[in-house]
RNA sequence: UCCGGCGUAGCUCAACCGGUAGAGCGGGUGGCUGUUAACCACUAGGUUGGGGGUUCGAGUCCCUCCGCCGGAGCCA
């Protein structure tokens, strides 16, 4: 007997197949069981007919309820009647278990605070299910497109001692004898000492922000991807992203566009994203505002509001460069000719969706970033290593850090980025 | 942390000016050979988030605590 998964189902028409999955739904008219059949590649319907079965085969099938795990016997049919173009007739039922409760999740609405406390039962219906198989698609598509450069993967550490971003955000832990360390906020720190060692580098990993932030595109623990390159300037940096994001975009497409298609997301807008993408300034970017009604001065730092309203103007990602060096982190490289602004860029995605990229050139010169990490009251000790890297070989370097679950939430069209992560830690949920 | 809203059956919600708790789904039983959130009939299911107060009477009004949702700040 052939093991197929649903996703094989339309390449054996008419053969005789074994399927291994779950019932999400069950219907029956009497003589006649329509059983709604999942794998975790697909969804399939199997008909289970009273007359052309064994008595106590159609019985069998009669006791499967929502969420039983089961095996079918049947032979693949075409059939335009089904959603999905072919079904199952079956000949065999072997339940696997069958549970003694109600499945909690019912096919009506839920509310989201009920359907994060059975998160690890959601997964399982079909919305979800979408979403994390394109999430798969994106995370997929970031390492071929690393692999196909030949640049090197380096796995950053999860505990520090020293801080990229800024203080106050972090995660305090107790590191036996040491004293206080930290959870990442960023690989960024040492993506930079490896890229001095291998040229072109990245990673891919959680970070962790304690921050109490209480929106639609906040996460306490959310997925980063950040990429580092030696004798890369601020214009070789923007490059290098917006041939990402149009890399990651495409292969969606190519990939997972039936889960898009599932998710009711308008592929129209994702077509249009290639390089090259629109520059802007930070300058430019107030005057923008300002002439929407917006109070915002400069100095500012913007909002998620002023966010959306930049990106309403573009129908591609844009990048937002040169921004006030008091805004943005001790390490970025000010503009030789206006040393008010750094060598930096978001870049915002549009519909919305906001910052899903922030990079930099980073400061090589070892008596600027003395005098950064004074001016930003960090301990120069901790840093020490970090000095290393400007004292030997130091060169002009840039790099990025993009956020895998706002990227899924853009690409799939979320309202919410708790739903772009398996298991989402928010403020006040830590469960399941 | 601040601002706003909500909390009633397992779930999603209703209940007028304060007058004594109701529907759909889900569950159970029965029916139905093409269902698509199947349908039809019957049926079980409640200390209205906790505590206190006002009142002849509180799901409804007041105080307080807890929980959740939305937004702001911060940020990817």
């Amino acid at each position: 007997m052939n093991w197929l998964y649903v996703e094989e189902l339309r390449n054996h028409i008419g053969e005789e197949v074994e399927l291994r999955g779950w019932v999400w739904n069950m219907r029956s008219s009497g003589k006649i069981h329509f059983i709604q059949f999942r794998d975790g590649t697909g969804f399939v319907q199997v008909v289970v007919e009273s007359s052309s079965n064994k008595p106590e085969v159609f019985e069998r099938s009669s006791k499967l309820r929502i969420e039983s795990s089961v095996i079918i016997k049947g032979k693949v049919m075409e059939d335009k009647r089904s959603p999905y173009g072919v079904e199952v007739h079956a000949y065999d039922v072997i339940p696997v278990q069958i549970p003694d409760e109600p499945y909690p999740i019912s096919k009506k609405d839920h509310g989201i605070d009920f359907l994060m406390s059975y998160r690890h039962l959601w997964l399982r219906s079909r919305r979800q299910f979408h979403i994390l198989k394109v999430r798969d698609a994106i995370l997929t598509a970031i390492r071929q497109f690393y692999k196909d450069r030949n640049f090197t993967l380096i796995d950053t550490p999860i505990f520090t001692g020293a801080i990229g971003e800024t203080a106050g955000n972090l995660f305090e832990l107790d590191y036996f004898d040491y004293g206080k360390v930290y959870l990442t906020q960023t690989g960024q720190l040492y993506l930079e000492a490896a890229c001095l060692a291998f040229g072109k580098v990245y990673n891919l990993g959680p970070t962790f922000r304690a921050e109490k932030s209480k929106t639609r595109r906040h996460l306490i623990e959310f997925w980063m991807h950040e990429a580092e390159v030696a004798y890369y300037e601020h214009e070789d940096n923007l490059k290098l992203q917006e041939e990402l994001v149009s890399y990651i975009v495409k292969y969606v497409l190519q990939n997972a566009k039936d889960h898009l298609l599932a998710l009711n997301r308008d592929i129209s807008k994702l077509e249009k994203v290639e390089p090259p993408f629109e520059r802007i300034t930070y300058d430019d970017a107030i005057k923008l505002l300002q002439k929407s009604g917006s109070h915002i001065q400069w100095g500012d730092d913007f909002g998620g509001d002023e966010e959306t309203m930049i990106a309403s103007n573009f129908e591609k990602p844009v990048f937002v460069t040169h921004y006030p060096r008091k805004v943005k982190a001790f390490y970025m490289q000010p503009e030789p000719k206006r040393p008010e602004v750094v060598r930096c860029a978001d870049l915002l995605a549009p519909e919305g969706y906001g910052e899903i990229i922030g990079g930099s050139q980073r400061i090589h010169d070892y008596q600027l970033l003395l005098e950064r990490l004074e001016e930003f009251n960090l301990p120069k000790e901790k840093y020490e290593w970090y000095l290393d890297l400007r004292r030997w070989g130091s060169v002009p370097h840039s790099g990025f850090g993009l956020g895998i679950e706002r990227t899924v939430a853009w690409i799939c069209g979320l309202e919410h980025i708790r739903e772009a992560i398996p298991f989402a830690r928010t403020l006040y949920r830590i469960y399941p």
